[in-house]
DNA sequence: CAGCGGAACTGTATCGTTACAGATTTACCC
DNA sequence: GGGTAAATCTGTAACGATACAGTTCCGCTG
C-alpha cells in the first residue's frame, strides 16, 4: 500500500482531492487527543472528508464499498460514538424517550418494574430513558407541553389514561409519537398497551361464585380513568353470567389512602348486607381491604373470599388465601417501549396495540416436604 | 420612543452599531415563526446582537442594567428556553443526572420512590433524570464507562456500593461528580447518602432482647456490599451489649430468592437450636422468613419475634406483629439528588454526606373504635 | 475527441449556544 | 484637544453532525 501525501493511503488509483490548505472538511491536523473521537478523527485517520465519513457510516449509496469498510473498521477500532448533542442540534433527533409519571403514582411501586422493562428494550437502541414527573394535583398537560415546546423527546410514554385524554389529543395534534399505558375512547387510533381489566374482573367474579360467593363488592379505579369502565363492565358481566349480586362501594376507589379504604370497608363489613366476595382492583388496596375485614372481626376465606390484581407476589406469600391475578408491569414496560419506538419508526398504530391477559397466580412453590 | 432602522428602538441616545448587511450576529430577518424561540428571536425583537442577548440572560457584568431588563422581559414573554443541544454542544454541560441501576434491583421496588425523590429535587433545576441500567450479572462498570466516554451526564447516582468500589475509583479518577447510595471504605472522600444499618441492627437486637429473645439470627446483605459489615457490626454490638447469642445463617442473604430464603429458614427453624429472634435486613426477605417460620409450624410473636427494615408499609399492615423500621427511600432520593448537584456545583464532598436514621414504624392508625 | 452520465468524494452552510477578541461611545483628565 | 479608561455592545469562530450542492475523474458514445 502506497501513501500519497499526509492523507491516508489509497492504492487503487483513485484521485485524491487537491489539498489547497483552506479545506476544513479534510482535517490536516490530528484532532487533539485525550478527547473522544469524532467524525474528524476518523476523517483524519482515513484521509477522507468529514462528509464522506458521515455518509459512509450511514451506509449511503454514493460511497464506495471499500471506503465504507475502511471507515467502519476505523470507527469501531477507536470506539467512535456519535455526539448526541451534535446530532440533536443538526437533526432535531433527541434519541430520548420520555416516561411521564405522576409523583403520586407510587403506591405499591408500579414504577420500578416498568422502568426496568422499558430500559431492557431501550438498551438495544440509541434511546435513553428520561423520567419526567408531574404532580397529579396540578396540570397533567404541563409535562407534555414542556416536551412538545422544547422538543425534549422523540417519543413519550404516558399512563393513567382517561376516556377523553387531553394529553392524547395534544400529542396527536402535534404529531409527537407516543404510547399509552391504558386505552382511550376518543376515536383516535394510537399505540397502547393495556391490561385486560374487563377480563380480570369477569374472571374474578367467576372465581368467587365458584367458591359459593353471591354478594360481591368491587374496589374500583377512580371513575375518571378509562380502566374504571373496563373493570366495572367485566364485573357486571360476571354478575349477570354467574348470577351474583353487587354490593355498593362506589364512594371509595383505589386512589384513596389505605386508611380510608380500610375504614370504609370495615364499616361495610359490619353492615347487615356485608359482601362475601371481594374483587380488588389493586394490590395495595387489597391490603387495606383485608385490614378492614379483619377489623370487622371477619375472616378471609371463611366469611369472605377475595380476588385481587397484583403487580408483585407479596400478597400471595403473606395471604395465600387471597386469589391473585398477576399484572406483569415489567412486560408492560417492554411492550410500551417497543410500541413507542415502532411509532417513531412510522409503523401503523393499529399494529402497536396490545392487551395483556390476567394470569391466575400459582401458589408459592413448596419445596420442603414433611 | 423612536425607531432607528429595522432594529428595535433605543431612545437613550446610545449609538447603534453600523449595519453593513453582512452581520450575522444582529439578525435582520425575523426568525421563521412556528419554531421555538432562540437567542436569535430575542436579538431580532430587541434589536440587539445575539451575543448581547446571551450575556444579558446570564447577567454578565458588561451588559447594561436596562438592556438586561428588556432582554429578560422579552425572553419571558415569548417563553424562551435555551436549546439544550446547543448548550451541550458548545459547553459540554448536559444538564443530565444519570441514575445507574441494576436491572435486578427490583425486589420490593426500591426504585420507584427513589426516582420520585430524585425528580422532586430535579424539578426545580435544569437537570433531567436519565435512567441507565446494567445487568448485575455483567459488568457494573460498563454504564459508568459509557457515561464517562460519551459525556452523557453531569453527575451520576450509584447504589449497592462495595467497600472498594471500582465505580467510585473510576469516577473519582476521571473527576465526574457523583454520589453513592451507601458508603465505601477506600479512603476517598465522596458524597453519599446512607441508611444507618449499624444502628438499625443494634436497635433491632435491643428490641428483641427487650422482648425476652436471646437466640438471634440476622438475614444479612450479601457480603460484598459495604452495608453488610455495617449491619453485622451493629448486630454484634447489640449481642454484646444486650447479652444475646447469634444463630448462624450466613449461607443465605437478602439477594437470594424468596424461595431459597424461605426453605433455608424453614430448615433453621426446625433445628433444635432454632432462633427466637429475627433481624431482617430487607422487607421482602422478611416475607420469605415469615413463610419459612410458619412452614416450620412456628408462630410469629409466640415462638419468635422479628424486626425488619422496610421500604414501605405493607408488612406492618399484613403482619403487625413484625416490628418494622422504616427506610425512607424517597427521602434518600432527595438527598442523593441534592448531593450530586452540590458536587457538580463544587461544594466540598464532606458537606454532602448524610446518614438517615431508622425510625421505628408506628402501628397502623386505628380509626374506628368499637 | 467533445460531450455526457455516473460513481465517488468534498466544501459550505447550518442547527443554537458561548468564549474570546474586538469595536464603539462616553466620560473624564491633564 | 488628545488621550485613556470604563461601559457597553458586537462579530467571529467553534462545538459535532448533516443536508445540499457541487467537484473530480472515469468510461463510454457517436
Amino acid at each position: 500500500m502506497t501513501l500519497n501525501g499526509a492523507a491516508g493511503g489509497n492504492d487503487k488509483g483513485k484521485r485524491v482531492a487537491a489539498m489547497d490548505g483552506k479545506t476544513k472538511n479534510r482535517p490536516l491536523t490530528p484532532p487533539p487527543d485525550g478527547g473522544r473521537p469524532t467524525l474528524k478523527t476518523i476523517a483524519f485517520m482515513t484521509g477522507l472528508g468529514i462528509t464522506t465519513v458521515s455518509r459512509a457510516l450511514k451506509d449511503a449509496p454514493d460511497i464506495g464499498a471499500e471506503t465504507k469498510e475502511r471507515v467502519r473498521l476505523v470507527a469501531k477500532q477507536i470506539g467512535y460514538q456519535p455526539n448526541r448533542a451534535g446530532v440533536r442540534l443538526r437533526t432535531g433527533k433527541t434519541n430520548v424517550i420520555s416516561l411521564v409519571l405522576t409523583l403520586e403514582e407510587e403506591i405499591m411501586g408500579i414504577t420500578s418494574p416498568m422502568v426496568v422493562g422499558i430500559t431492557e428494550v431501550l438498551a438495544g437502541t440509541p434511546y435513553h430513558l428520561v423520567v419526567t414527573p408531574y404532580s397529579a394535583t396540578k396540570d397533567a398537560l404541563a409535562p407534555i407541553r414542556y416536551i412538545l415546546d422544547t422538543g425534549a423527546a422523540d417519543g413519550v410514554i404516558i399512563s393513567r389514561t382517561e376516556p377523553h385524554d387531553p394529553r392524547v389529543a395534544l400529542l396527536t395534534e402535534r404529531g409527537l409519537p407516543f404510547v399509552t399505558h391504558g386505552r382511550t375512547e376518543m376515536g383516535v387510533v394510537h399505540p397502547y398497551h393495556d391490561f385486560d381489566n374487563e377480563r380480570f374482573a369477569y374472571e374474578a367474579v367467576r372465581e368467587l361464585v365458584e367458591r359459593g360467593r353471591k354478594r360481591l363488592v368491587l374496589l374500583e379505579p377512580p371513575p375518571h380513568l378509562t380502566f374504571y369502565s373496563h373493570m366495572r363492565a367485566g364485573f357486571e358481566r360476571g354478575l349477570r353470567d354467574f348470577h351474583a349480586d353487587a354490593v355498593s362501594f362506589h364512594h371509595i376507589n383505589i386512589d384513596h389512602t389505605l386508611v380510608e379504604i380500610r375504614d370504609a370497608f370495615e364499616t361495610l363489613m359490619r353492615a347487615d348486607d356485608a359482601p362475601d366476595g371481594i374483587v380488588s382492583g389493586s394490590g395495595s388496596g387489597a391490603i387495606a381491604l383485608i385490614a378492614g375485614l379483619e377489623a370487622a372481626k371477619k375472616t378471609l376465606g371463611k366469611d369472605a373470599d377475595m380476588v385481587s390484581k397484583v403487580p408483585s407476589d407479596f400478597l400471595r406469600w403473606l395471604r395465600p388465601e387471597v386469589v391473585t391475578m398477576y399484572e406483569d408491569i415489567r412486560v408492560a414496560g417492554r411492550e410500551l417501549a417497543k410500541a413507542v419506538i415502532g411509532h417513531i419508526d412510522g409503523q401503523q398504530s393499529e399494529t402497536l396495540q396490545s392487551l395483556s391477559q390476567p394470569e391466575l397466580q400459582a401458589a408459592v412453590p413448596v419445596s420442603i416436604k414433611r
